[in-house]
DNA sequence: AATGAATGAGTCTTCATTCAT
DNA sequence: CATGAATGAAGACTCATTCAT
């Protein structure tokens, strides 16, 4: 049962990849810098992926199934929509907090990517977006949102928080502000405008 | 009058690097292919700059003087918030088609870029959101907006611009839909929540 | 057993890299070249080697360790001084006849060298030289060399013998005359002043 | 009377060069160097010299001729043998400490060198070598010297004068010790045995 | 006399990738 | 499963040199 070395050698790489990919980008990281990082030798990873995009796919792959499932697992049982989308705030910017380089991936590659990795990147729109499009609609259909576009209202409110971390996280190099998740929310439900001249 | 020759060459240079940085980012677009595309000889490039940095400093900077002066000369003479923001929204969204580079370039190099890059990324969220921020602490004093710390406000606005740049003419290479500035803009005004749920 | 082809390819770049080295210098032979002459890859020369530098380095050191072992192996044994400078004498030109790479290279580059290049350069002086020093030092004691600072000995010495290789080898081009040994060596011993003048 | 601009703006870039060969040699010092040094354009380089090889020539040229006319200065109207070695000795040694450059240039590049330059080198060694044996010619002329092939006493003042130079200049970067001109001249005279084992 | 823009071959070095072991 | 030797195309950048002004 010499099993689990392979996949320890296939995730030691994802790993390693994985960090570097936050750093430095597809183009910006090398072979070379993944072999010395993962401590293991070039030949051996072409052994377990047959490209430098293979190794891309399976990093976003693997980051995608890991987001996705935090958020299903903190939102599960989750009923009420604006609780629902609480929850999904919050544990956007935790993930966010705590490896830095999926979201920063996403939103950086995309001018350079060729169809195959778009496909993840799209997928991933559509995957935690489509959830989150979801539960909007479910709540319009409920009476308690606005009528509205639900791809708008997920737009501004993944672009709040994409953008928070860009500029909190990646510019500032500071830690999130858990308050901030909670204002981010406050301000998503209900805009900028003083009620008494809606 | 041949004079201005050494401002076109330089133009030239920076006119084909904006193009090719916003279609590979930093790290992917190589001298080579910016001198095929310039049509001017690497040795003349070096001539003019003398780095693949410097020339991506340059770019960012000419980048954002252009937004800059296009945004405020869209903006100047506005005084209502609300308006003003408007006309912002709009302004943003159409530079972004025109020349997409600088929007996606600086959304995207965020990770690997260095003290002297991120100082221009910096400089841009100051003077653009800067700009904006103080607009919206204008509506807040006049008693027309919320409360709000401006900054949860501009990250939303940017945020939604950002990511529908980034979705719609990145990922599916689309065209801007005028209707969509409008959309955010009251999408960000109001925000989710249904008015008789207040 | 095809075990040593690390070491063949290593030992064949250096091998050709001391035959550039000795003909156009450190700065005046490429990669290119040695690429060409040594039938590698310019990709496997930086496989084994990280930098140019270091293949001069390794040049040298090798270089080093075969002179002096070679005039040690001369030398062996020989108890008497005069002897013992006749046998390093012999030795030192034949050694610059069969490669003349060592020497020339030592003496040309000096003024472009930085430390740690420098620093072998030092070494050669220190090894060689400080041998012919001991065993000045020895005849000095003896009661048969003249008391004189040893360096001043020795400088004469390998100074007249660096120059003879200069002059002869790399300018003349012609081979070194076996007799020519023993005039230096006689001049060495008796200096210029006729016997009846002291 | 514009004349003396040219030769300025030419001795300008000679000056340069000459400090720059020094420390480089002829392949390791670039135009582009010496035009930042010199403070003067590459075009003006060229207007002055045709190549980068005709800048080395000339550089070695006149130091050719200063060194020679130095020495002469230095040894004119002496007669005795021992005193004009004297005197060279002293000259050689001061000349090389204010301007390194040139001995260490000649002694360097030597391997590279192609005819042009060869002639120049082969033209000092005959040029001050010569002077030098025709000296010691004149010594044992006059029976004062041993009857000795001069060639090998010009080597050996000269390669213990460079040798000298090259340790204690170019290595150690000390300061050269006037007291060394004497030692060196009298090992010169006597060499290493003790007179009463003539 | 002097400039600086322009060039393309050439510099060192890194790249992703293959393959025999 | 793992290695490291090997590759050649491509990377950023420098070179000596030309030429219009």
């Amino acid at each position: 049962m010499t099993e689990p070395t392979t996949l320890d050698s296939k995730d030691t790489i994802l790993d390693a990849a994985q960090e570097l990919i936050a750093q430095y980008g597809f183009a910006g990281f090398s072979i070379r810098d993944l072999s010395r990082e993962s401590g293991l030798a070039k030949g051996t990873i072409y052994h377990h992926f047959q490209d430098k995009r293979e190794i891309y796919h399976n990093v976003m792959e693997r980051d995608l199934a890991r987001i996705s499932t935090r958020i299903q697992a903190a939102v599960a049982g989750v009923d009420d929509p604006v609780i629902w989308l609480h929850c999904f705030v919050r544990t956007f910017l935790q993930e966010a907090e705590e490896r830095r380089s999926h979201i920063r991936s996403l939103v950086r590659e995309m001018g350079a990517m060729e169809d195959g990795m778009l496909q993840i990147a799209k997928r991933v729109r559509e995957q935690v977006g489509g959830r989150v499009a979801s539960v909007i609609e479910a709540g319009i259909a409920q009476g308690r949102f606005r009528d509205i576009p639900p791809q708008i209202a997920v737009m501004s409110l993944i672009g709040a928080l994409n953008t928070y971390i860009a500029w909190q996280l990646v510019v500032e190099d500071s830690i999130v502000d858990p308050g901030v998740a909670d204002m981010i929310m406050d301000f998503f439900l209900h805009g900028l405008t003083k009620e008494e001249n809606l």
